[in-house]
DNA sequence: CTGTTAGCGCGTTCAC
DNA sequence: GTGAACGCGCTAACAG
């Protein structure tokens, strides 16, 4: 049997008002010494309040739900330590879940809130669904991760994603590429729609026609990425290839080595997340670097700060990527005729 | 202000218990029409009871904690995610804490145990904290994962460690190599030891005297491998490099490419868990699979046994690795003498 | 078939 | 300074 807060009143010899008082350090004034006396039993016996009792009255659990399209990639992995890092030092604990649909992420969305989380992060993913997901979430803290800006009550959280892929794309034209195929994400990702338009951009500033036939799609992996890859080497004449992710550019890699195509020789290839084994590849990928530790980090900042209500909570917050320009874009300039 | 199930009560005219046995699908039965009637106001209310509140009288939470010394390496990834996924499929949700030492690791323990887990995976770290832990979790489903086998009432799993690192080694051997470096992981880890001692018999089994020398401790991460990787190639003989973990092979890989050594015609290098990027280096690392994936999803299904108690749990699972061999060792057994 | 009565373990008014 | 009593939202006997 547990020992609970009855037991060390009697131990005691107190009421349990006053262990209660004793062990949330309540100013309200106990006795010195029987405070001294009370802390020893507590200590002797290992006494620990159930936190699940506590939150029952105080409404609040000290833990948050976090919900993750999916936590084996790897950036999303470095987000997800900045989010546990900051919320352990702050004393919460993290309900973790990966989820892979709409109705998943609303079902575990309702059972998190059911649990009585204090708040609860979501990561990029179902832009659609966040409409639902706003009714139940109303009152409750929330961050939203890698979403667009579209609703402007909630708290949200990302980089520049359009910026940054029209600079990867201008410093691909600069280096004399104008044939330039995608391996997209998944459109239903905002951070998709998003780099889209930013590759848009950088053509047109460029005064480069879209090209539809030469954006593909793949699922964010790695082996999603081999088969666009393919089509997008043998039927089509694109002198580069830009990745939405890494672990899709890695697609690329894979397919280029069991066909023997050298990159950057024969196809430049760019990515964008810049996860740790981007710099090992032989030739190392040019890709855009997205903060993920402190991206998850502040997500987590600005949700304790609406639960906590100290300071003004910032709703909106924007981190810069930076561009890591490596091997695997070739300089395509002085090669004859560079024809549009 | 939240619908409690006395406002259902309230709005069907009937008491407590009577919704309370029709949201649990109580047997007992409740007149048929009644019961549609509460099932229709609890829709339109939208009413979710308050799990926290359930938990104090069922004494479950469905609600398991998993403490991993680094969510960031892939390997434990992997291992995450199949829990994730079994554990979602039954019904649970997981509390996730990323633990860096033996104080944080207690904590965090005693704070799930307090929030009312219904059972706690921890995985490979800290085997000397395990004693004081027994204590702390005596009656409480635990499964240690990448534990050796030492306490034989707590349930374990692993893969073999030792056959697989011998098996490693003795390929490395029969390829001719006989001055075999190792770049170990922190010998906390019973992994490590459980991999030193295989790479031992090997060098046993082939009449190879052991010289520690050789061998280089460090952290599991890259970057940490760095330095190893360059005492061990300039300072001593070595013709191979044994890492006790993929990413620390992706440290010898980097040091190369800093300093132009080729693998594996300058140096062979093997690793040990076979994360996807492994495959994609160049030369694809050889190295020792282990089923992350698997392994996650059989802690979870363990623990789960020993927590609905259906079934004899099973108390130890050891799953087996695949020796993977791909282009980063070299077979020199033909290049003159071997000098021993 | 359904309602009444007790708590689960704790924090929080109030009195004293 | 300290204790008694109440209630958080819910389930589990036990009546009827």
């Amino acid at each position: 049997m547990k020992t609970t807060i009855k037991d060390i009143a009697k131990m005691a010899k107190v009421s349990t008002a006053t262990v209660s008082r004793v062990i949330n350090n309540n100013p309200e004034g106990v006795g010195q010494e029987l405070r001294n006396n009370i802390l020893k039993i507590v200590r002797e016996t290992g006494y620990k309040p159930n936190l699940l009792a506590r939150s029952m009255i105080t409404n609040k659990t000290h833990t948050i739900g976090l919900l993750s399209p999916d936590i084996v990639t790897p950036f999303y992995q470095y987000v997800i330590k900045g989010i546990n890092d900051c919320l352990q030092a702050a004393g919460y604990t993290m309900l973790l879940c990966n989820v892979e649909s709409g109705a998943a992420y609303r079902e575990q969305v309702e059972t998190m809130l059911a649990k009585g989380t204090d708040g609860i992060i979501l990561m990029g993913f179902f832009g659609e669904t966040s409409q639902t997901l706003a009714e139940i979430l109303t009152g409750v803290p929330v961050v939203l991760f890698d979403y667009v800006p579209r609703l402007e009550q909630i708290a949200q959280i990302n980089t520049n994603n359009r910026a940054s892929a029209r600079e990867l794309t201008s410093h691909l034209i600069e280096n004399g590429h104008r044939r330039i195929g995608c391996i997209m994400g998944p459109e239903q990702f905002d951070t998709v729609r998003e780099r889209l338009k930013g590759y848009q951009k950088a053509l047109e500033d460029a005064g480069i026609p879209y090209n539809p036939k030469i954006m593909l799609n793949g699922d964010f992996s790695t082996d999603s990425a081999l088969e666009p890859a393919a089509r997008l080497i043998t039927e089509t004449d694109v002198s580069a290839i830009f990745c939405f992710n890494d672990l899709m550019a890695y697609g690329v890699y894979k397919y280029c080595a069991q066909c023997g195509k050298r990159i950057p020789e024969d196809i430049s290839v760019a990515g964008f997340d810049d996860i740790p084994y981007s710099e090992l590849l032989n030739p190392p990928l040019t890709t855009v670097r997205q903060p993920g530790y402190r991206l998850g980090a502040e997500s987590a900042k600005m949700l304790l700060e609406q639960i906590n209500g100290t300071a003004e909570p910032r709703m909106k917050r924007i981190l810069s990527n930076t561009l890591m320009i490596r091997g695997s874009v070739k300089n395509i300039n002085n090669r004859g005729s560079v024809n549009g």
